[in-house]
DNA sequence: AGCAGTGCGTTACTTGCGGTAACAGCAGTC
DNA sequence: GACTGCTGTTACCGCAAGTAACGCACTGCT
């Protein structure tokens, strides 16, 4: 059989490619913490492959967050680049990630909760290397549209990264909470939380009778 | 040795607290990935004492997450009931959740990533039951407050919820990354995150020469 | 043809951890 | 003394991550 360089290349990607397929469809059938037994026959393979390909567990669920990750924030930035008023593109952002997160809760949970990779043991201060390096990117992400997008003054830069990274985490915050008690529907989730950006808070007055007073 | 019911039951609590202590030790030393065998060693005794104890790793954790929540939300309330203007008590809030997630890396990493607890094989739906029921805790005691303090109108009630787990995700989410590279002074994050749940990202102005327009 | 090299694939193993018998001593109780 | 209930042990099971050693197919080279 011909077999030149390229095609050979060609040919282990599609192959790791099919690995990912293969470990996609258990993780996601059998939760973050499919064996690498089960992934490996899901692929019709045995172990030692997936370890070749991907080096340990780390470095496949890596490959895997990787791809969701990418179709996620690919989806985000469109609706973060869309050149509507700024309240129409943060509600349009708000609700792509929570029908995200609603249509395939698997996967969100993959994503959010991979159990922990690598760790060097440098016994210390690497607080926060687990859990989800999505959450950071995405945070990057959007502090880098704020940034470009929205004039913020002298420290704009250090105020849209802190932004960036503090309304991620609002809206994941948020829509863990709700995927759990669906209290209320996406559309509603949406209005609170964008008026909460909005200043709502701020706004509201005190609560008549409180409670001491 | 006079020994009563209750002297027993004092006993045992006593010796509850112990392993919990020794516990504590071990993984704010080696991380959420202490063993059973490390805990108990630590503790001078072997594993069985503790699986009597704590039925199974994840109740061990679970304990451990209860003591440590329970400080930390206190030290929240405090900082959430004090008489001063609103703007003031979300600064010591933040302020009070920042310290102490500085002050302790190692307890903070622990209670946000408890890798995995039960797990009831219930096969589906049970997205985020992992992953800190601490955030979940703190958004529920924010609600609480907000919905008790804030006017907010007819459906104060859900919004107040929605709020509450959007805060403190947005501190969770700002703090991590702030922890890992210290940007700029917690002061600072401090006012950023207030600025942001002032308004100030609706207020602010479009970018002079932004991309595209 | 014959031979090294290189991936793909296997079986069989080691190591380490969570969890569990089964058993031993030692209070206090009837 | 027999019974209960607690603390503690050693020795084991099951299982998953990761690895070593080997077999096989195919290519390119001489």
């Amino acid at each position: 059989m011909e077999m030149t360089q390229e095609s050979r290349r060609t040919a282990s990607e599609r192959r790791r490619r099919e690995l990912l397929e293969a470990a996609d469809r258990v993780v996601l059938r059998d939760g973050p913490e499919a064996s690498m037994n089960a992934i490996a026959a899901e692929a019709g393979i045995t172990k030692p492959i997936l370890y070749r390909h991907f080096g340990d567990k780390g470095g496949l669920y890596r490959a895997l967050a990787v791809r969701h990750t990418d179709a996620l924030l690919a989806g985000l930035r469109a609706a973060l680049d869309s050149p509507v008023p700024r309240r129409d593109r943060v509600e349009a952002t708000l609700d792509t990630y929570l029908a995200a997160i609603e249509a395939r809760p698997q996967v969100y949970r993959f994503l959010m909760h991979p159990s922990d990779e690598g760790q060097t043991p440098d016994s210390g201060f690497d607080v926060g290397r687990h859990s989800a390096p999505l959450l950071r990117r995405m945070g990057e992400e959007l502090a880098q549209v704020i940034a470009e997008r929205v004039d913020l003054g002298p420290v704009g830069d250090e105020l849209a990264r802190v932004w960036g990274h503090g309304i991620v985490g609002m809206m994941h915050a948020a829509g863990d909470w709700w995927l759990r008690e669906q209290p209320c529907s996406r559309a509603q989730l949406v209005q609170h939380l964008a008026d909460l950006l909005w200043g709502r808070l701020a706004a509201a007055g005190d609560r008549p009778g409180g409670p001491g007073f």
